[in-house]
DNA sequence: TTCTATACCTTGTATTACAAAGTATCCTTT
DNA sequence: AAAGGATACTTTGTAATACAAGGTATAGAA
């Protein structure tokens, strides 16, 4: 219920971070996240595709259709340049503010 | 921008936070934050009040009016039991959290 | 045949930080 | 004396967004 919260505002930061290693497609973007937090982070389709959509109107993200044998379609993502751009900025910024929060959170008493 | 969305879910963390400490209220609880980051973190009047209304709601923490010399009045809050247990619960949370973040965010390429 | 995994999509809802306005007192500066 | 800033709390309306819950479609395993 908190954890619903605590995502918002990082959720971007964390796709566009993924993407910047390589073209992927949401559903690996997804095992992805799982498997690097060991479940702590379990993204749901409904915030994992329209937040893949959101990054594209932006323009931070580029996607493409790829075919498998199969025939099954995939719809792969990789960083613009723009991208890369604000996702520096804002990997600066959550290292910023993570500390900050855990400096205030931390037990330690203010004196 | 961002930073907005990245505050939600820890505000009320780390208002419990300072709040364990002993009684505040809630101007002095704002400076204390913006003291405590270096001012990454410069909390709102309509963030801060209604996230203290809402604590309060919640059982979380418990306020009682002071009264200065002067008769200006001022709300004071402390932990509750309630709260303490939550506190201790989303403080390992955001812990646990921020950790997965960071690892995913990290430029570290996978393999 | 039924279920699970893969792979994408969409609509509606709940939450919440904040802008912007208000009230009131005190102190400092012009 | 007037104007501005700091102190201290309040409220209303808005924008953003994670997710529940539904949908579509294919492939392989039970």
């Amino acid at each position: 219920m908190f954890e619903r919260e605590l995502l918002k505002g990082s959720l971007g930061l964390m796709l566009m971070a993924l993407v910047e290693q390589g073209p992927m497609y949401g559903y690996l973007i997804a095992k992805e996240i799982r498997a690097l937090t060991d479940d702590v982070i379990d993204l749901k389709e409904g915030s994992l595709y329209p937040a893949l959509h959101r990054l594209e109107k932006e323009g931070m993200i580029e996607g493409f259709w790829q075919r498998r044998e199969d025939g099954v379609d995939r719809r792969y993502y990789r960083l613009t340049a723009a991208g890369q751009a604000v996702l520096d900025e804002r990997r600066a910024q959550w290292s910023r503010f993570s500390a900050a929060v855990s400096k205030v959170v931390s037990d330690a008493p203010s004196q």
